[in-house]
Formats: C-alpha cells, sequence, structure tokens
RNA sequence: GGGGGAUUUCCCGAGCGGCCAAAGGGGGCAGACUGUAAAUCUGUUGUCACUGACUUCGGUGGUCCGAAUCCACCAUCCCCCA
C-alpha cells in the first residue's frame, strides 16, 4: 500500500485540489509540502501532533516537509473557526511561542539538509509594503468571493475586523512565496484551512500560470462532534510542563468507545492491519484498545520510560498494582500547623481541588479517601507521621488521586 | 459622521431599587449503575473562620438607609443610516 493509499485509509484526508495529480505526487516522493503553524499558545497540542506526525508518514515516504511558523501571522490572527476575535500578542509573546514551537517539533521531525526545513512568515511577511502588496497580491483577490468563504461566513454575525480579514492574504502570500523561493508545490492543513489554502493555489495561478496544490487533514472530532483534545481546562498540550504525561495518558485511556478506532488509526503509526484486527473488539475488550492508543501515543510524544511510568500509575490506582509510578504531590512542612494537616487544606495542598469549598464538598458528598478509605469526617486531620510512614494515597473521585510526600 | 442597543457568575441566558451569591439551560465535579466508556438517575457548582460572614453582575465615580438594577463619564462590541 502506498503512502496516499494509507493516509486515505486511516481517514486523514479530507478535501483535495486534485486527487490525482496529489496522489501521483506524493507517492511518488516528488511533494514538497508546507504546513504552517500559527504561534498562538507556548506549545504545541494534539490537533498540531496530527500534522506533525502527516509530515513524518510523508517524509517517510520521501516527501520534503516545509514546517512553517507563523511568526508573521500571528500578528493578525486566523479568524477561521473562531467566533470572537483573538487577543492580540505581543512581538516578544509571539517571539517566544515560535521558540517553543521550533523546540518541540525538533523531536517529531528531522530537519536538516536534503530533510525537512523550517521557516519563518515573519521573514518575508514583516518586511511587506501596504501598497505595494495591495497592488501585487490584493488585486488578485474579489472580496465577493472571500466573503463566500465558510470562515468568514460563520463571522458575518458576529462581527469580523479588517485585521482579520486579511489572513487568507497573509496565508495566500506565503503559500505564493514558498512556491517560488522553495519549490514548495503542495499546502497541508487542518480542515478549517482549506479556504485559505485555496487562496494560495489561486494567488499562485493568477500570478504565475502555475498549479499547486492542497489537501486538508481531517479533524479529529469525537462522536459527538466536538474538536478532540480539548478538555474543561484547555488543550490538551504536548508540553509536559503544561499537560503532564499521566493526564496526557489519561486522557486517551478515557476517550468513548466510539472514538477509539478512529483515533488509533489517525494519531498512532501502528500499522493498519493490526487496527483492522482491533475492529472486531467490543465491550471490555475495546478498554485494551483504549490502554494501547494512551500507551502508543503518550510514548510518541513523551518517550518510552515517560509512557511507561503513566501506564504503570494508571494501573496501579484502577486495579491497585504497585504505587511506585503514581503520580505524587509534594507538601511542605509549612502546610502543616502544630504537626497535623486537615484533610480540607491536604486536598487543596495536594492540588486535588482547587479550593477548602471545593475540598468540603468533595468530602460531603463521599468523593474522598485516604488509601483506599472512604474519609467522611470534615475535621479529621493527619499527622506529619501518618502521612511519611507509609504511602500515603489520597484520592478524590474516581480519578484523580496522588501519593503524597512531605519534602 | 449621525441614531439605536448590548456588556451578568466557566458558557448561553433571566433579573430592571430591598425577598439576589443572583432563575433556567449547557458544561464541570461528586454519588448510584458500569468496563477508568456511553446512556440514565441524584446531589453539587463564588470564597472563607460554612446554620454565619465576606467579595462579585465591563470600568470609574455618584444618588439612596439600601444598587446587578437609577445617574454621569470611560471602554469594548453589535445593529441601522452615511
Amino acid at each position: 500500500m502506498q503512502i496516499f493509499e494509507e493516509l486515505q485509509a486511516r481517514g486523514l484526508l479530507a478535501q483535495l485540489t486534485d486527487e490525482n495529480e496529489i496522489r501521483e505526487l506524493v507517492n511518488n516522493g516528488k511533494a514538497k509540502f508546507y504546513i504552517g503553524f500559527d504561534p498562538t499558545a507556548d506549545s504545541l497540542h494534539v490537533g498540531h501532533f496530527m500534522a506533525l506526525c502527516l509530515m513524518k508518514r510523508l517524509q517517510m515516504a520521501g516527501n520534503k516537509p516545509v514546517a512553517l511558523i507563523g511568526g508573521g501571522t500571528g500578528y493578525i490572527g486566523d479568524p477561521s473557526g473562531r467566533t470572537d476575535m483573538r487577543s492580540m500578542m505581543t512581538p516578544e509573546i509571539i517571539q517566544h511561542n515560535c521558540d517553543c514551537f521550533k523546540a518541540q517539533m525538533e523531536r517529531f521531525i528531522e530537519f536538516g539538509e536534503d530533510k525537512a526545513i523550517m521557516v519563518n512568515n515573519a521573514d518575508w511577511l514583516l518586511d511587506l509594503n501596504y501598497i505595494d502588496l495591495l497592488r501585487e497580491v490584493g488585486a488578485c483577490f474579489s472580496v465577493n468571493n472571500m466573503l463566500r468563504a465558510e470562515c468568514y461566513k460563520q463571522r458575518m454575525e458576529k462581527g469580523l475586523s479588517f485585521l482579520e480579514f486579511n489572513y487568507m492574504i497573509m496565508q495566500s502570500y506565503d503559500f505564493y512565496h514558498l512556491y517560488q523561493n522553495y519549490g514548495c508545490n503542495m499546502q497541508f492543513g487542518g480542515d478549517d484551512q482549506w479556504s485559505n489554502m485555496l487562496g494560495g493555489t489561486e494567488l499562485i495561478r493568477k500570478k504565475l500560470g502555475k498549479d499547486a496544490y492542497a489537501m486538508t487533514i481531517t479533524l479529529l472530532l469525537n462522536s459527538e462532534g466536538k474538536k478532540m483534545g480539548k478538555t474543561a481546562n484547555g488543550a490538551v498540550w504536548l508540553d509536559p510542563n503544561k499537560t503532564s504525561p499521566y493526564d496526557f495518558y489519561q486522557y486517551w485511556r478515557n476517550v468513548g468507545d466510539a472514538d477509539v478506532l478512529k483515533c488509533i488509526k489517525m494519531l498512532t503509526f501502528l500499522p493498519l492491519e493490526q487496527v483492522q484486527e482491533m475492529q472486531s473488539w467490543e465491550g471490555a475488550k475495546l478498554n485494551e484498545a483504549k490502554e494501547i492508543l494512551a500507551y502508543d501515543l503518550t510514548q510518541l510524544v513523551h518517550g518510552e520510560e515517560e509512557a511507561k511510568k503513566a501506564q504503570e500509575g494508571a494501573r496501579a490506582v484502577f486495579s491497585g498494582a504497585s504505587t511506585e509510578n503514581m503520580p505524587t504531590a509534594e507538601i511542605s512542612d509549612a502546610d502543616f500547623t502544630d504537626g497535623a494537616i486537615d484533610i480540607l487544606s491536604l486536598l487543596v495542598a495536594a492540588k486535588l481541588v482547587t479550593s477548602k469549598s471545593e475540598a468540603r464538598r468533595a468530602v460531603e458528598q463521599g468523593g474522598t479517601s485516604v488509601n483506599g478509605e472512604k474519609v467522611t469526617d470534615l475535621k479529621k486531620s493527619y499527622t506529619k507521621d501518618e502521612i511519611t510512614a507509609a504511602d500515603f494515597v489520597l484520592r478524590r473521585g474516581k480519578k484523580s488521586f496522588a501519593k503524597v510526600i512531605v519534602k
């Protein structure tokens, strides 16, 4: 099976400008493609991860990836898929985010001579002259057409600033620039980027009379149609300091039945034959698939060792294995009053809740336990010795817990 | 440039001088049921020294015994006309 067919079988491909041409280029390693990443945060997240995987897959098939960091477009903010305006970022933040992105990407993609290259559109966008740009490319865009694009339509009700309206033009210009200077003949991106990407292929056609291609990756949606990789507290980050490997593992361990196989297909590098076998798994057996998914992804993102730790930590809690790799919470002497700490303060200190009120509720509702024993007394307190004597496992609800250690 | 409207707790959205920590829904959390799933049911969802106190309704000042509610100014957004 060739790469294009594999991508198709994994359900990764959403829209393509010209299926036959793209298959031809990609399968023969003749594609030089770029994917853009806007530095909207100081870490990449799961959505970016899919794009990175795609890069890797295509690179393995002999194609040349170009990772574009949006140091310039970050000044504008992509309105696609947003219902409100993005807050403007300062140049310092943009630069910082770009640096973070770069460091993270290098772990996945091989950069270097004759391998993947990384570029930053700040290098050409920031020096553009307004009038020149308007004359050179502004004339090629029809406002009428732009307004018909899905990404703007959504914003017509809530309002769209002129700043954001120009995002498409900047992204198109990127493609045009990369086509001329780097021989980049393809652009890939998330499905929400489709209209922006088409802008680029059209610009190239109008200005140069050449064909360039665009292809979008399916957005990873769960069975309820919501974007995956988001939790109540925000995105699932690839940076271990923002989303711990354990939490990362748990996120995937907890996906719904209906979504496991899709995730395995789209996110992991497991051979398709193996995925095929899982197709028939049901009920409790599906739990195994979730474990595979969680382990595999954690390993890809955080490495073998962290993945093992996360898996063992999870098993420890849910099936009572050794507590060795359980996530820990450090508390300090300052948290004790008269050599003891009460249950509410302990929950807060261990970061299992964010306030004492929340701790109180957790205990009142019978959702707290210490070493497997339910805590019912709000006034219950523990001495330092009790905590340090043996493993002291504090648990809140079914899934959050920590081994408490005094530092 | 002119006119009108909006801004409420995580989100949507009621409230229009005391009975408002603020209806309802969504989401979150916890409990029951389970497979660390989904669905369902129940409770809960500002903070703390928790049968009480304190802080919140875009911002700043004011009126009043008392303001999310009234007034003034500022900010942001939306709509209509140009």
